[in-house]
DNA sequence: GTTTGGATTACT
DNA sequence: GTAATCCAAACA
C-alpha cells in the first residue's frame, strides 16, 4: 500500500515518528526507514527555515509530501519530506534505511559491500537510492513519483533521541530510531 | 566581491 | 582528529 500525501498533512514530529518502519521504494531499490529527524518550520533554530528565506519560501510554495533535497557540506545530498498540518509545518529528514531490494546496485553506487555501510546515514542513503538535487521539489506521493513510501507490517518499537550534527536547538528529542536496528547512523539513545 | 557556517563521510 | 568541497546568506 502506497503512502498518500495525507500522511504528511501533520506536524513534522508526528510524521517523523510515523515514518519509522515504513518503506521507501524506487523502481530498482527499497529499504525500511529506521532513522528520521524532525525539523519544524517555526521555533526550531536548527531548521533551514530559521536561517534561510529560500527555505521558508519552499514551505509556502510546496505541498505536503514534497521532497526538499539539498547539498550539505558541499558533498552530500540530504533528503527531506515536507509536512504541513494544523499543528505546524516542517521537514522529516531521512537518516537511515535497512536495505531490502536492489542491494547490489546500492553496493555499486556506494562502493561499499557491507549491508550496514550502504544506507546508515543521511548522505549515504541518498547515494544508495540515487536521490540528488534534481529531485528537489518533486513529490514523494504522486502517482508518477520516482521515489515513494509504502506501508509495512513490520513491528516497530521506537527509540527517541536528540538530533545529530546541529549546534542550535540541540535538546529537542526529535530523532527517531527503530529499536535495536543495526542499520542506524549512530548508536546513541536516551529514551 | 568576500566571508562564513554548515541536518556528513571516509580515512588516519 | 580532520580534509574534502559547494552554496545560501550576510556583509562590505
Amino acid at each position: 500500500m502506497r503512502i498518500q500525501s495525507d500522511f504528511f498533512r501533520t506536524d513534522p514530529v508526528s510524521a517523523a515518528r510515523n515514518l519509522i518502519g515504513k518503506r521507501i521504494v524506487s523502481k530498482k531499490c527499497s529499504g525500511v526507514i529506521v532513522e528520521t529527524e524532525a525539523y519544524a518550520a517555526k521555533g526550531d533554530e536548527a531548521a533551514h527555515t530559521f536561517t534561510r528565506p529560500s527555505s521558508r519560501k519552499f514551505v509556502s510554495n510546496y505541498g505536503a509530501g514534497s521532497s526538499y533535497v539539498y547539498l550539505n557540506y558541499g558533498m552530500y545530498w540530504l533528503a527531506n519530506v515536507l509536512t504541513k498540518g494544523p499543528k505546524g509545518n516542517g521537514f522529516v529528514l531521512l537518516r537511515a534505511l535497512e536495505p531490502e531490494k536492489g542491494v547490489d546496485l546500492m553496493r555499486k553506487r556506494r562502493n561499499k559491500s557491507k549491508m550496514k555501510d550502504l544506507c546508515s546515514g543521511p548522505g549515504k542513503l541518498t547515494i544508495a537510492m540515487g536521490i540528488n538535487g534534481k529531485y528537489h521539489g518533486k513529490s514523494f506521493t504522486s502517482r508518477q513519483s520516482r521515489f515513494w513510501f509504502e506501508e509495512t507490517n513490520i513491528e516497530t518499537k521506537i527509540d527517541t533521541d536528540t538530533r545529530v550534527g546541529i549546534t542550535r536547538s540541540i535538546d529537542l528529542p526529535w530523532r527517531f530510531l527503530k529499536k535495536n536496528s543495526d542499520f542506524v547512523s549512530k548508536k546513541r539513545q536516551v529514551n
